[in-house]
DNA sequence: ACAATTATTGACAGCGCTACCATCGGATTG
DNA sequence: CAATCCGATGGTAGCGCTGTCAATAATTGT
């Protein structure tokens, strides 16, 4: 014989038949396809789960079914107060559905990103959602592979591999440089950290907003791939007032260096926005109550998060979207940082 | 027939046997207990396994095992900074392990967790982390009939439902409080967002501490339900002063408000240190470079969830520790924002 | 040297569920 | 009224792995 007999408390699905008078298969489609059952067997079986407290055996059910109710979530990074936002969107809108999510962090690793996807790959999730649109050649060729729909967020571009969420860090980039433009001022610095493919999109667009007034110069730039801080802000925000001690505006490429920046500032003694004019990017929270409030680029990560998740369960569920591609933006918000001084 | 034949290209661990030359159960004690098996089969497995690129079915284990490699995690927010550190430990621990994490998010609710904690239960978890010590009794119950090592983390206290990993809040508070009486100030305030068990904790501890000066004073506490932000902590700030203008100290019970005091001090031209000295909690990475730079409580966030994981994995494999409560304690910073005005 | 013990290995059945037909009654049709 | 179709239901046979126990090989003690 093979093991002991089933416990005598366990509640499997042949209970539920039992005691709602139809076939296993039946109460088994009660939950997959509750379409397919007369009203009355329904009605039955609805009420035979409730009286037992049966809760299905999601094992069985991947084994039986040769799929997951898994949507796998591959994200760079946790420390990252923007995931923080994205995660809480997708938790939220997993929530109440039949999906759990699997969470994988890849510190920015894109050999790391590859060795998860394949593990990802070989637990046939329902369903996958990935950070960004710079997968390794042999990353986007398990994407491909992968029998399951998949969302890439936080940025947009073309060639999705199957859909997407995001805005154009470009553009956003762009925008923020021609606010400041419109400001006046000419020797705008930028500040980058953690040059990940999403910054180094936003240098694009300062760049070509700078070029095209013609004010770009490479003096203004100061980058650098170690991980965000405020501190880092400020150690940045140093060397570039040693490079280029005119400059009358900084672009930072995430708000924890803006405040670092800000920081530095009242540490020097430096007027902002009167001597400096001071933009950031993702909105976090405190960049409204500062002192001075603190422009910055607004992007709706959570939304992102939200809809990555309802696109990937649709897609699953044979609800494609007609569009694969979608654009949720990103918004200005001046504050006085950037703005004349308010005497 | 049952079904289609298996897919040709599909790689179980019949195939792996087969090549390695020894039955399927051997194959499958590899991964179990490679010790159990002579030197000679291990290796034969194990480069058959790498020949083959096999995965293990993880549904068909679980179904037959009765267990699952998931560590349940259950913590009451996503967007509180405190539970990223958190989770950067338990997902850095969990790596390279056999285990994997899910996670869930309460949302400070304790009907959520209550409802959480079943979901887990019939899941079968290898082991599970839960935050904080105050469960309900319906939830202590659970966690209790739960055949699998549970650790509590945040916070330690008496009658650990399993193990712990945390420190005292209330320790951490009075602290804080005795800094500060140190520096001579009589009119401390207490400034406190989202009430949970931790916060209240801390609050004890700064109760305890003003009315162990005599110095208690219903005036200088402000606290509300709403949860925390930068933004709150300059309202709540305001509030204290109406009550309570006399004050020339305040604690915070995490540097969000703490930042947004500073940053409301600024708008009002109130001197820190000088005018008002300000303490945090938590310590995170901007208490250092705000200007002056904040007081706070450092808490070993990331060890906490390394350890948690550490301890539940070790007690899965049966290396129970020694003492089921671990405190990893809490240092205070101090900083300029609490300590004599350098002129 | 031989029984007793211990390390290795294998056979078997089945975990709880669902895919794939087969069935069966009733509605539709010419 | 028989032929056809369709929707609802059930039977059977696994999914890929491991728990249990039995069998065998290697090792030890006296």
């Amino acid at each position: 014989m093979g093991r002991k007999q089933t416990k005598s408390g366990k509640i499997r699905l042949t209970e539920v038949a039992k005691l709602a008078g139809v076939s296993p298969i039946t109460a088994s489609r009660f939950f997959r396809n509750p379409e397919a059952l007369s009203l009355s067997k329904r009605e039955r079986v609805d009420s035979a789960v409730k009286e037992l407290g049966y809760v299905p055996n999601l094992a069985a059910r991947a084994l039986a079914s040769h799929r997951t109710e898994v949507i796998g979530v591959v994200i760079p990074s946790l420390t990252n107060n923007v995931f923080a936002d994205v995660l809480r969107g997708v938790y939220d809108s997993s929530e109440g559905s039949r999906y759990s999510i699997q969470l994988a962090n890849t510190r920015y690793s894109i050999l790391q990103e590859e060795k998860l996807l394949r593990l990802f790959r070989a637990q046939k999730p329902a369903g996958l959602i990935v950070t960004g649109i710079n997968q390794t050649a042999e990353s986007r060729a398990i994407l491909e592979s992968m029998n399951c729909p998949v969302t890439q967020i936080m940025e947009i571009g073309d060639s999705p591999v199957d859909m997407m969420v995001g805005f154009s860090h470009y553009d956003a980039g762009f925008a923020a440089i021609s606010h400041i433009l419109e400001q006046g001022c000419q020797r705008i610095g930028f500040l980058g950290a953690r040059m990940d493919p999403r910054v180094q999109r936003r240098f694009e667009g300062y760049r070509d907003a700078m070029k095209a007034a013609s004010l770009f110069d490479p003096n203004l730039v100061v980058t650098t791939s170690i991980p965000t801080t405020v501190t880092l802000g400020g150690t940045l925000f140093a060397d570039l007032l040693a490079q280029a001690p005119d400059i009358d505006a900084v672009f930072c490429v995430n708000d924890d260096l803006a405040l670092g920046v800000l920081f530095e500032c009242q540490r020097r003694q430096i007027s902002v926005p009167g001597d400096l004019k001071i933009v950031g990017f993702n909105d976090l929270e405190f960049m409204a109550s500062a002192v001075p409030s603190l422009t910055s680029v607004r992007t709706n990560r959570y939304e992102m998060g939200r809809h990555a998740v309802t696109m990937v369960i649709d897609a699953i569920e044979g609800r494609r979207p007609k569009e694969p591609v979608l654009d949720l933006g990103f918004q200005l918000i001046v504050r006085e940082s950037s703005t004349p001084q308010s005497i």
